[in-house]
DNA sequence: CATCATGTTCGACTGTAAGCGAACATGATG
DNA sequence: CATCATGTTCGCTTACAGTCGAACATGATG
């Protein structure tokens, strides 16, 4: 569904990112947890993220993303990789990411209040 | 209108800070410009910041900043003054404060065309 | 080639953000 | 005390963000 005549994967210029945009895009808890998963280095499909909404929103979210120039975008046979724009986003609002990512860890599923941090979540 | 039995003026604790409400609050220009003129240090009530939008929005959006935790107000007899939680912020989101900061002096008017900084603005 | 997997797009719906004016509350001022 | 200045609150609109399911497009796979 991905490398023909349709949207042609725009991704805005570096030079060209917008603070108040970018603010937008990190403020959704759902997009913070793809930029963290993403934060660590590989590529990935956006199918990979188990995210809690349908594949609509989730192309939404993907979009919001890329078009904020968070994240590229880019076709590989039938899968959409993502990979964070991180130097792009360093070089432009530097610290911003670091401090993202801090907080996406701290938003991560709160512990429990399981004195060890073991054993698998409840159901 | 202020110091009586009605809203006792909310403030979250610095600890409390939500990392996403604070980039909502921040995300957009007029908030922004807030921001930007009450880094200038002083408290300011209200009225003074000349925002293009009716009373009642303006009060809206200092509403938005001081519940997500960027500004403080406090009450001076007629007048509700306003300042920056730059220790608070700074502490909590090292660097966020002064990336806005930046990024709102870049907002600010982006210079017409004219040559040399200079003259009024025209009418 | 038929089917499946991966994503996007479209239209509709829902909720919230942002805007306004009118009414109100209160402190300052004449 | 009457009036003015400063802000908030209360509906009420309007715009947009977020969500979904259905339909579609395309690459991979049997």
């Amino acid at each position: 569904m991905a490398s023909r005549n349709a949207t042609p994967l725009v991704h805005p210029d570096t030079d060209a990112l917008v603070f108040t945009d970018v603010l937008t895009a990190l403020s959704d808890p759902l997009r913070l947890a793809v930029v963290a998963e993403l934060a660590e280095g590989a590529e990935k499909p956006c199918g990979s993220f188990r995210l809690p909404v349908s594949k609509s929103t989730q192309s939404w979210h993907f979009r919001v993303l890329r078009e904020s120039g968070v994240i590229r975008q880019r076709d590989d046979g039938n899968r959409r990789l993502n990979s964070l724009r991180r130097d792009d986003l360093d070089a432009r609002f530097p610290g911003l990411l670091a401090l993202a990512l801090r907080e996406a860890q701290a938003l991560r599923v709160p512990p429990e209040d399981s004195p060890d941090s073991n054993g698998p979540p409840p159901p």
